[in-house]
This record gives C-alpha cells, structure tokens and sequence, in this order.
DNA sequence: CTTCGTGCAAAGTGTTTGCAAGATT
DNA sequence: AATCTTGCAAACACTTTGCACGAAG
C-alpha cells in the first residue's frame, strides 16, 4: 500500500524505487519504532547483503520524504516512527528504560498555548517524557 | 557554597575532594546547561591541563551523587544541568537548532495526570519539546 | 602509606563520506 | 546510455577503558 506512495514519491523527485528502499520503509512500518541498527536487522533478514550505511541513508531519505520521522528516546541511536501514523507520545524510564506510550491527546493543551503564546510548533508525536515508571518508583521507595 | 556539599557528599562515601571535581561542578552551575565538551572548554580556561575523559568521569560522578542530571536535546551530546536547580523545559527547534527555556509548570497538569493514572513520575525539569519555533515557522511558510 | 583520581593512549560505538561498481529508468 | 544507488572501506565524532603515575586523606 504504501510502497505505491514511495514509488510517486521517488518518482516526482527524479528518484529511484529499490528493494533496499521498499524493505527500509516496510522495516519501520513493521517494528513501529526502531533503531538504524533494528531497521538493519530486520531488513538483513529479508536481503542479506544490505549493508548499515545504506539504512542510514535510506531513513534519511524516507525523513526527507516525509515517510518517517525520528525522536531521541534516552542515551544513544535515534528512534525512527512511520510519519503520520497513529502519533504517540513517549515516556521513557530513566531506571529500567521502558519506553511506553500514551496519547498525544494529553499534550494537546500545552501544545495549544505555546503555539499561541509564541509561535513554536510542538511535534507532538514525537515528544519523549523522562521520569520513572510505576515500577521503578515502587522500587526506589522500598529501599 | 555548593563546594560544602560536595566536599560532604564525598567524604561520605569515602571519596576524595579534588579540583577538577570542583571545577566540572562549578562549570555546570554557571553554563546552566551543557556539553560535557562546552564543560571541557569552560573548565580548561581555569586548568588548563584537565583531560576530557575526567570531564565524562566527573559528570558522571556528580550524576550519581545527585548533584547534576543529564537530558538529551535534539542530536549529539547529551546535556548537563545543575539537579533541583530552577528547572526548565526545553523547547528545541527542528529547524534551526534554537533552544528555549519555558516553566515547568506549564507542564504540572500533565505530570499529575500522568502520576495519578499510571504513577509515571514525569521528570518535568528535563523534558525537551521539539518542534518548529516561531521564526522558522514563518520561515517555512514563505517558501 | 594506602587508596583513590587523573592523564594519556588506545579501543569502542554510532554515524558519515568518497568512490568505483552496479542497478534503475 | 545516463544517472542514481549501493557496498565497501576509511574517516569521524563522541565516549569508555586500561594502566601507571600522582594526589588526597
């Protein structure tokens, strides 16, 4: 479905529909949020020979196509999303690093004011809250 | 003043008071917010001879010690803040790079929300919003 | 004088770049 | 056939580790 929207994509820009490109984009699509190093995985399981630097530059493409997006979820590589997908805010744990997801619903009113307050336009699908989960703060009292 | 409580913090855990470790503390409590890069620099202008390893060793020291925190804003090198100083939020631009500063409070409603629904404890003095800041919004719109 | 901390150099990650061979249109 | 893409290897930026010397308690 979406590999006809890569192909006019590519298309009205002069560029090319490749397997490595398709398997790219299905990767993402498929684990929801994902590593370069992830995509790599997922994608070698389908075609082998793929090699790390051309993930790289194929999220970067698929970014500037507006087909993904990327957050920086803690320490570390970049998570890429499918653009446009269901949004969802996460919340990461500083303890355990558990990355959850809420609605971005939650956020919308913070959002609304900033924008009217001064312009900025929050990406309110990808926004990372830091803290710790109900788990980790369990524990932490306990000690 | 603050060297009172590191001298304590250490003592009481059997380590060592030294100048560097007053130094990287000092550097953090005056740049606000930084690189440990940004600390190497600011901390060279007073020894010249400091390591940037001891930088990345202290940081972490200071971290554990819960004197600083760190965040990550946009790509790169992580951030360091003085902990429990007057926290922030930070708005990072997409586009162009700019980091604001906004209160925290702007966010309480959301964190209690968030605490009392799954007791997630939002870590409000280190959430970075990104997005398109007013300027390159504008910017954007032009072309 | 004992143990901890630092500097230095080297090894590790994760990511980017240059270029020739290969694939797509 | 023309030009975009890929793989490979090397370069990079940032961070961590091992070890011997130096410093703090």
């Amino acid at each position: 479905m979406s590999d006809s929207s890569l192909a006019e994509l590519l298309r009205s820009r002069g560029l090319r529909l490749t397997a490595q490109r398709q398997l790219v984009l299905q990767a993402v699509l498929d684990l929801g949020h994902a590593t370069p190093e992830q995509v790599h995985t997922a994608v070698r399981e389908v075609a082998a020979g793929v090699n790390i630097t051309t993930i790289y530059r194929t999220l970067e493409l698929l970014e500037r196509l507006g087909l993904v997006t990327h957050t920086h979820l803690s320490h570390g590589s970049p998570t890429y999303h499918a653009a446009g997908e269901h949004q969802h805010v996460h919340l990461v744990c500083r303890e355990c690093g558990a990355i959850d997801e809420i609605s971005p619903d939650m956020l919308r009113p913070v959002a609304d004011q900033l924008a009217g307050q001064r312009g900025f336009q929050v990406d309110i699908g990808h926004v990372a809250l830091f803290g710790v989960c109900g788990r980790c703060a369990q524990d932490g009292d306990e000690k």
